[in-house]
DNA sequence: AGCACGCCGACT
DNA sequence: GTCGGCGTGCTC
């Protein structure tokens, strides 16, 4: 007998098995509708096999799609994303499913129509000087890609040694023998001037792809891809998501970026993993790009996994600019040493930028008094105080950067009603500020996620026509951006980056201070970075002083080696939440106690249940749990456990496989 | 996630 | 008397 696996857009682990009725022109990748319990659901054919059926199997009802609407490799890759993030199948199938053929789906409405997402042009390619490592670069990666079969490589190139250039001379390469190139990027708003440039110098349809698009442009790009008329994508995360017609290139810029891995929907993949995983379909060549490779890339690349490329110097000739380090002052942001040099660059009519941890005026508001904090009353986290609207009436306001909540700032203690709550911690807009106040005269700008919603490249346009002379902002300010005139880079509080309770912190931090050090001194002149810290012997400020990201690289690496970490281990988040605090950490409890019994004589090591960082989501109680699997311990072993625990009802338990938000 | 079935409060 | 609240249980 036929019999189809069907999968339902519901978090429901498994797919559904059908008989096929004789007539019916079925094949994997349609859409069909089926007797669902009590109605009828359309879902998608995973597959189709002849067998004996174990139970009374129902017969599919009818088919919504005469032709596949996903093609088999799309398939197979949500098929795959589904066992290796051990997330719902159906939910695996809606995210590579286009909208406009999911049923009921609307998108978001978009308020100004951009350019469109697909672009032809045609423009000559000047002629470029490239430096050896670039050169040798493109002969090693060129050679690999007309290999045509699967290889990974880790370019590992300083910031400014021009990898953009690279990427180009590759994808025309691919493009060249008829081939498609996916370029992935971390931020929404890095998309656009790579699709521009692109678009520009290839001389054929690039399409554009992240979340923000609007219906007929994700029709336009999906369907072009997935054809094969449209060459090469330019995308944030999802775009590893996309169909394609004959990939050959697959590459990740800035590779290390956690942005690339979903979070807060399920599936939560790694877009990373999902690149290399397409090109292994595909046999097609995987590049990451990154001057600050993720410790997961630089393990594969000391391994052998991947092969290791580096290009050690920068375009112009410039040098890496000079690093040094003030301690930070008490009761204000800026020190006298980083105000001083900021004088200097105003004098010479240089640019600099400061680079702060949050935005927001301050990070906590709290009673010195009763001890009492401002916390979301849905999320459970402290909230961070913001300048209010000028039309408010208020000089503050509260807002939680984990959900939408706003309220205004209170004068009084609510709880011992006492005058006088501190604000403490720095923001962007208290260093604003607080700049106003030490140097009247000087123009600044500001950049982070508040100002950044309509105006983004804006702001960029702005500062690169010199019409500030201090850019502040937050890690939105280190990206890939170019700013020729930029001579100072001043960091507030590298500190604040190291205390996270998080194992990564120390490689975030890192990244961060490399990355935005690297913004200084592009274009032939002098750079300068001022570290603000009270910890200059700790590791990723130490490096970052000498600069020698490998090296840090090399002992993070064993040093997370001693502590059991990722990259060497793997770990799963589970997440409970419900409607009352016994259940919720009863069935967590309960998980915690079936687990120990199962996986410890594997070498699993369970940590938990405890209450989350983040102690709610909509003011219902939060606990998480964390399994730790060892080197080659299996995965699939740990998630048919976790499986086989019971979620009472009212009670939402969710699964990430290397999970990157720990809180 | 839906959707039905099932037992307790304010209404034509 | 019944319309409807949402707790809980199932979907090949």
């Amino acid at each position: 007998m036929k019999i189809a696996e069907v999968a339902f857009p519901v978090p429901l682990p498994q797919g559904f098995h059908y008989l096929v009725p004789e007539s019916m022109p079925v094949s994997a990748g349609c859409r069909v509708r089926a007797p669902f319990g009590p109605r009828i659901a359309v879902g998608t054919v995973v597959s189709l096999f002849d067998g004996e059926p174990h139970r009374p199997l129902k017969a599919l009802g009818s088919l919504v799609d005469p032709e596949p609407v996903l093609p088999h490799e799309l398939l197979e890759c949500a098929v795959w994303m589904s066992r290796r993030y051990a997330a719902p199948i159906g939910e695996c199938i809606k995210a590579v499913l286009p909208a406009f053929v999911k049923p009921g789906a609307r998108a978001a409405h978009r308020v100004s129509a951009p350019v469109s997402a697909v672009a032809r042009a045609s423009d000559p390619v000047a002629p470029f000087v490239l430096t050896s490592g670039q050169d040798r670069a493109i002969k090693v990666l060129g050679e690999r890609l007309t290999q045509r079969k699967f290889s990974g490589v880790l370019l590992y190139g300083v910031p400014a040694s021009g990898k953009t250039e690279v990427y180009l001379r590759l994808i025309r390469r691919a493009i060249a023998g008829g081939g498609q190139a996916l370029f992935l990027l971390p931020e929404i708003s890095l998309t656009l001037p790579f699709f521009e440039e692109f678009s520009a110098s290839l001389g054929a349809p690039v399409a554009l792809w992240h979340s923000r698009l609007t219906p007929r442009q994700r029709r336009e790009a999906w369907l072009g891809m997935a054809s094969g008329e449209v060459k090469v994508v330019v995308g944030a995360r999802s775009a590893a998501l996309l169909p394609f017609k004959d990939l050959r290139l697959a590459v990740l810029d800035e590779e290390q970026d956690e942005s690339f891995k979903q979070e807060g929907q399920s599936p939560y993949y790694h877009a990373r993993e999902l690149a290399f995983h397409r090109a292994q379909s595909w046999g097609a060549l995987a590049v990451l790009g990154s001057a600050t490779p993720s410790l997961e890339a630089w393990r594969m690349a000391r391994q052998g996994a991947v092969d290791f490329l580096d290009m050690p110097e920068r375009v112009s000739s410039s040098a890496r600019p000079k690093v040094s380090v003030a301690p930070i002052p008490a009761g204000q942001a800026l020190s006298q040493e980083l105000i001083e040099r900021i004088k200097i660059r105003l004098a010479r009519r240089e640019q600099s930028i400061l680079l702060v941890n949050r935005r927001g005026f301050s990070t906590v508001l709290l009673c010195p008094k009763c001890g009492w904090v401002a916390r979301c009353p849905s999320c459970g986290v402290a909230q961070i105080q913001h300048e209010a609207a000028q039309d408010s009436g208020a000089l503050f306001e509260l807002r939680c950067h984990h959900c939408s909540h706003r309220e205004s700032s209170p004068a009084l203690c609510p709880r011992c009603k006492t005058q006088g709550l501190r604000a403490a911690g720095v923001g962007t807009q208290k260093v604003m500020a607080e700049l106003r106040r030490v140097l009247p005269g000087a123009r600044v700008l500001r950049m982070d996620q508040d100002t950044l919603r309509a105006k983004e490249e804006r702001i960029y346009d702005r500062f690169l026509a010199g019409e500030a002379d201090i850019l502040i902002g937050t890690k939105l300010v280190a990206k890939s951006f170019h700013f020729p005139n930029v001579t100072l880079v001043g960091v507030i509080d590298a500190d604040s980056m190291l205390h996270m309770p998080d194992f990564r912190a120390s490689e975030r931090a890192m990244q961060l201070l490399a990355q935005v050090s690297g913004r200084s001194g592009r274009a032939g002149k002098e750079g300068e970075v001022v570290l603000q810290s009270l910890k200059p012997e700790h590791e990723a400020v130490a490096k970052t002083i000498d600069g020698d990201y490998a090296a840090f690289a090399d002992a993070e690496l064993s040093s997370r080696r001693h502590l059991g970490y990722p990259p060497h281990t793997t770990l799963i988040r589970l997440v409970w939440s419900g409607k009352s605090e016994e259940t919720v950490l009863g069935a967590a409890e309960k998980t915690a106690e079936e687990l120990r019994a199962k996986l410890s004589q594997a070498g699993h090591e369970i940590t938990g249940p405890a209450p989350a960082v983040v102690r709610m989501t909509e003011g219902k109680p939060r606990f998480h749990l964390l399994i730790k699997i060892p080197e080659l311990g299996e995965i699939e072993r740990a998630v048919s456990a976790v499986r086989a625990c019971a979620v009472p009802s009212g009670v939402k338990r969710t699964i990430n496989v290397d999970p990157y938000d720990l809180f």
